[in-house]
DNA sequence: GCTTCCATGATCAAAATCGAAATCGCCAAT
DNA sequence: ATTGGCGATTTCGATTTTGATCATGGAAGC
């Protein structure tokens, strides 16, 4: 599912244009994305919770040389599934 | 930033009211989780991709006796932040 | 704005994943 | 059709993940 998947359902929902559909999603996705950035938690239930968290782990790896290399002190966006995603039965 | 807070950032960009933005969230939402439930990826460029992964460790613990207790097979949703999100500095 | 309801956080241990690097093919987005 | 984001690849160890249960605070309704 790609944006423009997620802007034809908001389509056959309710009555706005296609342009206006992808505004939509593009603001909101935008919205979101700052809100992270700003550190901020994005909690919605029934779907999921956003979350930046401090990256604790400082050592990776140089896929040509081999070597160690230091991870630099950052933060990663972390998500968690809400209930209804949560347990999935495979089918 | 929860659910509220969204709708109110698409009613201050565009011309729709509280109500009709709070659906368009739940829409949003709604159908993005059918298709993870569904197995589908959804990729949005930019801001990330969620992904239905299928479980591999099968080995829980019950809070109260300690226990280790054998969690059936399943599916979980995994979410990869994209450019925009991933390379955060620390304030 | 206030209240109710229910999803979420915390906790345990151990196995699995993540994280970085550089590069290319593939596909999302315009 | 063009642009450029994303997956995969390798390695190794620290961090995370995973479910059950109860209390709590966030979400939703009045």
């Amino acid at each position: 599912m790609i944006k423009i998947e997620i802007a034809n359902a908001l389509m056959q929902t309710l009555p706005v244009s296609k342009a206006t559909a992808l505004q939509v999603v593009d603001l909101l996705t935008d919205r979101m994305k700052k809100a992270l950035l700003d550190g901020e938690r994005i909690e919605i239930r029934g779907f999921g919770v956003f979350e930046p968290r401090p990256r604790k782990r400082g050592l990776g790896r140089n896929i040509k040389t081999g070597q160690s290399v230091e991870i630099p002190k950052g933060k990663s966006i972390r998500f968690k599934a809400g209930k209804d995603l949560r347990d999935i039965e495979v089918k």
